[in-house]
DNA sequence: TATTGTTATACTCTATAACTATA
DNA sequence: TATAGTTATAGAGTATAACAATA
């Protein structure tokens, strides 16, 4: 176990990212807000899915799913399958035009982080990912009870 | 620079930090939420400052900042003194009940992560932390057209 | 005139709970 | 009864703009 000074900084860092975020959603079209982007990418890389399985991947609350789903439906950048093995749920699949908005918005997050990150070497950004892939998975995937000690 | 397909990658595991900083903040204090616990933290580590240069170190607009102060105030965790150098300007400083909380606050995440991040070494956690560095120093001291950084 | 900080307003993202329609 | 998804409502966090006090 590390330092309680460290995890302090570590927390302290984690703290920050957001405005990180913000700064590179600056790059996102104007009318797909990042929220809607998350969606895509994760629907483009898993291909069809249910909306339980899109919540999930997306770690947010299926109500919420729902809403950033139903405002891409609207703009016609994903579709809404009926599952013939249960018709209470939904596939979701991209619409060619989705694929399109998603490109877009992609070279856009990448011009940014290429400008920004400019004396990066490619290790530099794989082990980032790396890293923030094992705190994802040791926070998702790790103990699932959800009522964790609200210790004070 | 490295590959499209690595930006995007990284881009998406940013994305999902809000969720690992939600699971992290239920061990908040339930009256201490996240965003006053930052300002503590830093108000804590920077000594004496004034709202303008704390809304710099958070990255967040100064009318936010201050109502987190207003905020921290009303619980008697700050304190917002009178500027002896020009009176529209206010000095922030922890007071001993703040500090409290944000030790109690503190060792609550502190003891989330050594659960959650039980397998990981001091050196994976220092490694993360350093790259998150970097990449928030990328974000905010590069390209940026209006941060001076007066430090005083 | 310019700057420091506050307040009013609005926007984004999220969660909880109540609801529907199937299972 | 239980589950998939939707909708209503509320809360946290942020930004922009208008403002008061001071420089």
């Amino acid at each position: 176990m590390a330092s309680q000074e460290l995890y302090g900084e570590l927390a302290s860092q984690l703290r920050a990212i957001p405005a990180v975020a913000r700064e590179l959603s600056r790059s996102c079209p104007p009318n797909c807000p990042p929220a809607s982007l998350g969606v895509l990418a994760v629907v483009s890389r898993h291909g069809e899915l249910r909306m339980s399985r899109l919540a999930e991947l997306l770690d947010i609350d299926m109500s919420v799913t729902s809403r950033h789903v139903a405002h891409l439906a609207e703009r016609g950048w994903i579709d809404r399958l009926p599952d013939p093995h249960d018709r209470r749920s939904r596939l979701l699949r991209l619409t060619p035009g989705g694929m399109d908005m998603l490109r877009a918005a992609l070279d856009g997050v990448t011009a940014s982080l290429a400008d920004h990150l400019r004396d990066w070497s490619d290790q530099d950004v794989l082990e980032l990912c790396r890293l923030l892939e094992r705190l994802r998975t040791a926070f998702t995937a790790d103990c699932r009870p959800r009522t964790q000690t609200i210790t004070m």
